[in-house]
DNA sequence: GTCTATAGAGGGATAGAC
DNA sequence: GTCTATCCCTCTATAGAC
């Protein structure tokens, strides 16, 4: 059964609601921005906010939990490279290039949850824990590697791990506003490969 | 000529709402930190505030040209390394500890400013520049040891930098109310450094 | 130097008409 | 599904007494 016409179009405003909302949380942070900021910016009433969610802290809910794919999308690019042949240099590199892409792709949620992180405990231990899995995942392809001879005995893989990721994100954080983003991440990743192969290279 | 007692007590009192204001700005942010509350958790009344400070704004902005120092702290311990004798790893070592320490120390500042940064151009570019510039004299540091053959030639030093530096900031971020702090700082350190000898080495 | 009182704006949230 | 109207609260900021 095909939903109603009006049904369609409440999951419509309410999808818009949610992208303009992101959107603001993102740009100004969740407290300086008003639910009459909001709407006005989806062109409708400040009423109508609250009919979607409830509350300003359920459309905020709303929005993390229907736009955070990017904490999940850093796994799937570590699941195929769990598996992948190509030497160590060529996996970090696609793998440091689709963590860019992706922290890029779902920017407003990185910069949101990134913000809310620093001052809710609970968000802090979320991302934390985001993190931490990621690394974790990282951690043990290196591993693999070593077990098949082609990452020194000596190394300590859960800090190169770390060492490998953070800068990824630290470095979105810090460029993702260039002008120049494309070429300035192609030349990051290049070099910052690079040096791991080598850090990592029996 | 001593200052008067009345003038004493204005600076103590001046001096005890900046920590005040900085303590509950860098937990609950700025946004959600009233002047309400930095009155009550400093056992004044509201509007004192204003007499000392003009505005919330004000407030701000005099919390951070007077508890801003870890800026320049982290640059001391670069210039210090800038002539240091030791060898490579050790450098990093008295560094890394150094800036973990420093940010640990001005811990507050840091995490305000950061969180000012996610959502204020001007404060952005402001924790950009300054990260920035610390990565330039780090690399500055790696160039001056390639020359003198302790480091290899072909090494992207600015990123090897950046590579450095972010991971320990980083590290901050998710790990400083960590129970166990000091113990995960020093195994971090060193591990960090070691990884770096060796992507360094010749 | 500190307080009380209060202005004035803007915030989140609700009720009910259309 | 959307709007208008409105309530009540909290916030920043000011004025003036003590």
């Amino acid at each position: 059964m095909a939903q109603s016409k009006r049904q369609q179009q409440a999951d419509a405003r309410r999808e818009q609601l949610l992208d303009v909302a992101l959107d603001l949380f993102a740009t100004q942070g969740f407290d300086a921005t008003s639910t009459q900021q909001i709407a006005t910016a989806a062109g409708v009433t400040q009423g109508l906010v609250f009919h979607y969610f409830g509350s300003k802290e359920g459309l905020l809910s709303a929005v993390l939990s229907t736009r955070h794919s990017f904490a999940s999308g850093m796994a799937d690019l570590l699941t195929e490279a769990e598996t992948s042949p190509m030497p160590l240099e060529e996996v970090l590199r696609t793998l440091c290039a689709g963590w860019l892409d992706t922290l890029r792709r779902e920017r407003s949620v990185t910069l949101l949850l990134a913000g809310l992180a620093l001052t809710n405990p609970a968000f802090g231990t979320q991302l934390n824990e985001a993190i931490a899995a990621t690394q974790k995942m990282l951690a043990a392809v290196l591993e693999r590697r070593r077990d098949a001879g082609e990452v020194s005995e000596g190394a300590d893989l859960g800090i190169a791990a770390h060492d490998i990721l953070t800068p990824v994100i630290m470095f979105f954080l810090l460029h993702h506003a260039s002008p120049h983003w494309q070429a300035e991440a192609m030349g990051f990743v290049d070099s910052h490969c690079i040096l791991w192969r080598r850090a990592l290279a029996r």
